[in-house]
DNA sequence: AAAGAGCGTCAAAAAACTGTAATATACATA
DNA sequence: TATGTATATTACAGTTTTTTGACGCTCTTT
């Protein structure tokens, strides 16, 4: 159960930046270059989210926002606008016109990020506490489901835990003995190096997944003589 | 009590395209190519909604529903009415017709569900509330009935209830122990196992039914170590 | 009272997953 | 570069979990 946000803006540039952040946090992203686009992808797809530039050729965001509104269809479907710092009193009448959230540009990834969970809390708070998120790796912890851009990576029980731990906390060294407590259980004998086979195992379904099939997935970081961790490359 | 809807279109993939779409929500479907066939149909059949292309040959969509509005029996039930974009005033003519909702083609399965959804919630908002749908499957809390692509699926008690609570949240999975509570009530003591074999017989009822009646329906998903769920693609 | 439907338990069979050991590879350091 | 140690991978046997058919029981309907 993926959710699916539609992003309009007329500049190309914009457009691709924010598909690429939005993507990126495991959105599945629709976009249109204006606002009758705009109108009808929504009508079409029925997003879970719209972000809509403010400043369109034609049809402006606010008219857009507008339309929405008034159809009952659409009516309920949050809406970020978006516009360039300066515009003024822009923020009254964006708000005014039935946005949900706004925000000047420009932002961080981070910002528009935080800006979209929390408007989708706001909406359906049980669907996104129970997701985790890491560069295109998603985790549903209520389907037990874990996908990678999108396409569905099948994984047995301990890998699958395993994923979840590391997820919590990406970047985060855990030892293989802690792997082993939170996993297993502690009272449970398993040699430690068991550990090193079920991540053979979870590189192994993530890399058989996703666009380079064959390239070992980078995800998981070995830390020599301590344990693994999440590749936060950054 | 499923809810039946008759769609007319002379053009024979539209039909196709617009039936397909209607059973995977799982409604009945009634077909008709021309506007007189519609007209008799309707009167036949009594559908709960009735979908119209707005150019046939002969009689016309807006005809048909100037006709249906105009006689005691077929008032009441609602119309959406179909055109393809551009052809011009359309929508006042369809509106005025008596449509209760107009849609331009092409438009997705997802946009045609959610119009009719809205008109059927706006004319009759209890029926729906108590019909879960899923996939091409469709649960009836009221009149206790489930039918997979239109076709009756017999089920006993405790595997409707099963399914009722698989399909109220789509994708998550449950426990046996939850599902025991919730379909037995806590504090009766049953094996867990039993759960398996309710959901073995469930599984064997919808693969009994359908269009490959073989085939082992897909429907419900075994989360090893965990639980069940209903089986979402993504 | 008989027939039928539904239910819960059991157990055999199938399917999926797990842990270990053996082997190969990589790494750090002398 | 050689060496000892840490990690990766593979194969396989063992184990756990799930699936399914059978059976006896109860409750309802005829």
């Amino acid at each position: 159960m993926t959710i699916r946000i539609l992003i309009a803006d007329d500049e190309p540039n914009q457009l691709e930046l924010l598909r690429f952040g939005l993507e990126q946090s495991g959105y599945e992203v629709m976009a249109a270059s204006d606002g009758q686009e705009a109108i009808n992808r929504v009508l079409e797809e029925l997003p879970d989210l719209v972000i809509l530039d403010w400043m369109m050729p034609q049809v402006s965001g606010i008219d857009v926002c507008r339309i929405l509104r008034g159809n009952t269809i659409t009516k309920a479907i949050p809406i970020i606008m978006l516009s360039a710092r300066g515009e003024e009193g822009d923020r009254t009448l964006g708000l005014d016109s039935g946005a949900d959230d706004y925000m000047t540009k420009p932002f961080s990834p981070r910002e528009l990020n935080a800006r979209v969970k929390a408007i989708l809390r706001r909406v359906n708070p049980a669907r996104l506490d129970q997701v985790l998120e890491f560069n295109g790796l998603m985790l549903n912890k209520g389907t037990m489901r874990v996908s990678r851009d999108g396409v569905d990576v099948p994984l047995g029980p301990k890998e699958f835990k395993i994923l979840a731990i590391l997820m919590e906390r990406p970047g985060q060294v855990y030892s293989r003995s802690q792997l082993l407590d939170m996993v297993w259980g502690h009272g449970v004998y398993v040699e430690e190096r068991t550990i090193d086979v079920h991540l053979s195992r979870l590189r192994k379904a993530l890399s058989n997944t996703g666009k380079n099939k064959s390239a070992p997935s980078e995800l998981v970081r070995t830390v020599r003589g301590s344990g693994y961790a999440l590749a936060t490359d950054s």
